[in-house]
RNA sequence: GCGGACGUGGCGGAACUGGUAGACGCAGCGGACUUAAAAUCCGCUUCUCGUUGAGAGUGGGGGUUCGAGUCCCUCCGUCCGCACCA
């Protein structure tokens, strides 16, 4: 082959990164003029090293950004680090660095590992969290927040992780275990600071509708996590005492079928009496200990300890009920008290029988008799929990379960015995962390004044670099001198808060600060926030579907009623894409291998590199370090070069899918790479001049019809692109080049119409690999860069064939085409259809009953 | 239990609002080029029977329709999220 045919792809793409870089392709200006487009992929942890999952994340994103560029937005497209979390601890305590100088080198990493990619960012708008620059501005938010009661400091029952000496978020909690530590974790009251994420509950639930750019599976978990639900709290009077219990229900229908009231272990009513009731006292010790397990809930049977108080009927004083304690009975959620009526909740029912309640129904279903239904129910195991009408319910019998709701809210209201009220499941987001790798947070307790913001002009608190790790527990409290201060009020000997930020915090508004990251006044410069917010395409993992998606809607409202900034919503569109996945070997033993040491054998086994020894291959998993199926980005950039990589990523499968990461497939990726580069080095026909316009009227029907594939493609990619499928925009444009095959050299116009599809093809390739499509680019002659250039424009004239292919079926079953002029009359499809041999073959001897004519598509003759 | 997504060749997956199922790729088979190999190019590749062709076919069953992968009912199965949420 000659040397001119031959892609080099290292000197290719290392030259396009250094041109784009010097031309400062990406640089992100604000032009009020034209339209603008954010772009922004999920922010990695800075954990040293890339994997797959950001190379496809990161391409997905440059792919979006590409293409918006040369359609003529102003884009937006930064990169910064998640920098601030417990790795960087970790790596302190193992390995004695630093967290600052791991967390820095690793950034340097990461960037330089970045960098081959290709990436079109806009490196000037690099941000770290862990930076003083960065987390100044947090504390200065956090300040806001407080003033408006956005923050708050309370006790709380936490996640306590008793190896980590921390609290752990929920989601850090995997089946009652801590989730790097493994021990279980244990349920302790500690004075935390939280957001007061639940005042906004309603309206985070409410816009959820308008964010039509996100994909309904996101849409649906915040919905269910933010879990609103309707009903009422009823006030039952305690017999024999002054106070009354107050429950939650979404069932005040039901009021009438009440057996029972039962109250939580951890209620404080519970609590008061377990002080003189040691059996009580017991009971409650052993809920604690069941623990909150998936399979403890699963498989804990309803029980209960009564504690002989009564409760009277909210609506018939004459009429009382036994308080329990339950062990089903969540003190975080409502009131931490419920009444029971089994007849209409499952475990109500199951509790009932088991200690001997009655069980009465009060709603049946529509048109059945009541009386059997409520003998069969009570002599059943089943509670009837759908819609009915009341039964057995004074004045609410006979109507529906949503009148009664009403009637007997109306009712309770106007005996002040309770009132309807909406409940959420959505808890406040405790912030503090007993964490030394996290943002201070900026408060001072003082004995005397009690809890005492950081004065403003006293910002920012900055972490202490001379710590330790040889201890377990938070450096910052064993620090000799950091904590110690004076009030900032009244001057007396104080200590600073020594509890950190979750990070959730600094991911909360890092979007809004890429606007203008080197704004060092204020945290974001209105005039860049308002032009560039919201992020117009946001790309990440579906793990953060709820909790970071969530924490930046609230961020952005808390954010907006202290006067920062105008929005709510941060993110317009979202993509969540899949995971990377890899065939799993195993060695005879049970070892996991990596992938490199293993070879596939003919077949269809695998076995060892190093000594041919036979190897057990697994399904297809998510890439992870314990199962060793990991493939090292660098090495693929590195044999591969960026392109190759980023076509196979985009081309494999749909992007929110897993994609399984295959050698075969990368390698069919780099076989379309280098033939790209020969269509344009060693094209089937020579090449015209650029600019040589394509002689549409002299062309022959199969040239014609080339010319216009390319015009359809230029719209068909397009069109997938908009609604991000990558994969069939990469499968159209190999079909225009695999029809490039077909040209006749030597019909009219050939050369040029082969010209047109190559630049087509180069053009629309783009976005995915960059740095080839412009070694083609430069070699067809082009005066300028792709990077810089117009997105290609169908000609909607030739979208469209003059001649057009019918399917003719008979009887539903296809006999046979006719090629016909686009738009004829049915009568002539008709007649073209009943003309065709093989068509009459099964239509001769027998009736036609109808012909159904769908222009430019089917005939079907109907025969009987 | 609740909510969501989904089920198409050996594999990943195409198929616009019902209109020629299997695009594109991977793997496989055959051929060309080559002393040979690699690379490249061309052809075949859902299954069954076969010469043209025919029959079957989108998890199973039923329905609507001239026509169903697509719509409806029902059953089976997979994946994800939440979960004693009153």
């Amino acid at each position: 082959m000659a040397v001119a045919e031959r892609y080099a792809v290292k000197e290719s793409e290392a030259h396009w990164q250094q041109v784009w870089a010097e031309r400062a392709c990406f640089r992100a200006t604000e032009d009020p003029e034209r339209p603008k487009y954010y772009v922004l992929e999920m922010f990695p942890y800075p954990s040293g090293r890339i994997h797959m999952g950001h190379l496809r994340n990161y391409t997905m994103g440059d792919l979006v950004a590409r293409y918006r560029r040369a359609r003529g937005h102003m884009v937006l497209h930064p990169m910064g680090w998640d920098a601030f979390g417990l790795p960087a601890e970790n790596a302190a305590i193992q390995r004695g660095v630093h967290p600052a100088t791991w967390t820095r080198e690793n950034i340097a990493a990461m960037r330089d590992q970045f960098k081959p990619m290709g990436l079109s960012i806009d490196w000037t708008r690099e941000i770290a969290t862990c930076e003083p620059e960065y987390y100044r501005h947090e504390q200065k938010m956090f300040l806001d927040f407080l003033k408006a009661g956005l923050a708050y400091r309370t006790e709380t029952w936490v996640n306590w992780d008793p190896v980590e000496h921390t609290v752990l978020a929920n989601e850090q909690v995997i089946d009652g275990k801590g989730w790097r530590s493994g021990a279980p974790v244990e349920r302790r009251k500690l004075a935390q600071w939280s957001f007061r994420i639940t005042r906004y509950a309603e309206d985070l639930l409410q816009a959820i509708q308008d964010l039509d750019r996100w994909p309904d599976k996101v849409r649906a978990m915040q919905t269910n996590w933010i879990g609103r639900s309707e009903g009422a709290r009823v006030r039952w009077d305690l017999a024999d005492r002054d106070d009354a219990l107050e429950v939650f229900t979404t069932r005040p229908d039901t009021l009438y079928g009440a057996s029972f009231c039962a109250i939580s272990p951890n209620h404080p009513l519970a609590a008061e009496l377990a002080r003189d009731n040691p059996d009580l006292a017991a009971f409650i010790a052993e809920c604690a200990r069941l623990g909150t397990s998936e399979e403890a809930i699963e498989t804990a049977e309803k029980r209960g300890f009564d504690t002989g108080l009564r409760a009277v009927h909210p609506l018939d004083p004459s009429w009382t009920v036994p308080v329990h304690v339950a062990n089903f009975v969540l003190m975080e959620y409502g009131t931490g008290a419920i009444f029971g009526c089994p007849a209409h909740d499952q475990r109500d029912f199951d509790f009932a029988r088991k200690y001997d309640l009655p069980i009465l129904a009060v709603v049946a279903p529509r048109d059945t008799d009541p009386v059997a239904f409520a003998a069969d129910l009570t002599a059943g195991t089943e509670a009837f929990v759908g819609d009915g009408v009341a039964i057995n319910s004074r004045f609410l019998d006979g109507l529906g379960v949503a009148d009664a709701k009403r009637a007997v809210i109306e009712r309770l209201e106007s005996l002040g015995k309770g009132e309807g009220t909406v409940q959420y499941r959505l808890r406040d987001w405790g912030v503090s962390r007993q964490r030394y790798w996290g943002c201070p947070i900026p408060v001072i307790h003082c004995p005397s004044c009690g809890i005492v913001p950081v004065p403003e002009d006293q910002l920012p608190v900055t972490l202490p670099e001379d710590v330790t790790f040889d201890a377990p527990g938070n450096p910052l409290d064993r620090h000799p001198t950091w904590a110690h201060v004076d009030c900032p009020t009244c001057g007396t000997a104080a200590r600073r808060e020594t509890d950190t930020f979750d990070t959730f915090v600094e991911s909360s508004w890092y979007f809004a600060r890429f606007c203008a990251p080197h704004s060092d006044t204020v945290a974001f410069d209105r005039a860049a926030v308002d032009y560039w917010l919201p992020v117009d395409q946001y790309i990440g993992g579906v793990e953060h579907a709820v909790l970071h998606l969530l924490y930046s809607r609230f961020f952005m409202r808390a954010l907006r009623d202290c006067g920062y900034l105008a929005g709510a919503e941060p993110f317009a569109g979202l993509f969540t894409q899949g995971m990377v996945t890899h065939e799993t070997y195993q060695a005879a033993d049970g070892s996991w291998l990596e992938p490199a040491e293993v070879e596939r054998t003919d077949d269809g086994g695998a076995r060892r590199l190093s000594d041919g020894a036979p190897v057990t291959v697994g399904r297809s998993e998510k890439m992870s370090k314990s199962r060793r199926n990991t493939v090292d980005p660098e090495r693929i950039l590195d044999t591969y070069g960026a392109d190759a990589a980023r076509l196979f990523i985009v081309s494999d499968n749909p992007p929110d899918g897993d994609m399984e990461w295959s050698d075969a497939g990368l390698e069919g990726a780099w076989r379309y790479v280098n033939r790209i580069w020969r269509l344009v080095a060693a094209p089937p026909v020579p090449l015209p001049p650029a600019g040589t316009p394509v002689p549409v009227a002299d062309l022959d029907a199969p040239t014609l019809g080339l010319y216009r594939r390319a015009h359809k493609t230029i719209a068909g990619v397009t069109e997938d692109l908009e609604r991000f499928r990558f994969n069939t925009a990469v499968a159209r444009i190999r079909e225009l080049t695999n029809a490039l095959g077909d040209l006749k050299a030597d019909a009219p116009g050939a050369a040029a119409v082969a010209r047109f599809c190559v630049e087509t093809a180069v053009r629309l390739l783009n976005p995915m690999v960059p740095h080839l499509t412009e070694s083609c680019w430069q070699a067809l002659g082009g005066s300028t860069i792709l990077a810089e250039s117009d997105w290609p424009q169908a000609d909607p004239a030739h979208l469209v064939d003059d001649t057009v292919t019918l399917a003719v079926q008979v009887n539903g079953k296809l006999r046979g085409n006719v090629s016909l002029p686009r738009d004829c009359p049915k009568a002539e499809a008709e007649a073209a259809a009943l003309a065709v041999d093989n068509v009459r073959a099964h239509t001769e001897g027998k009736t036609i009953r109808k012909v159904v004519v769908v222009p430019n598509r089917i005939v079907n003759i109907v025969v009987g």
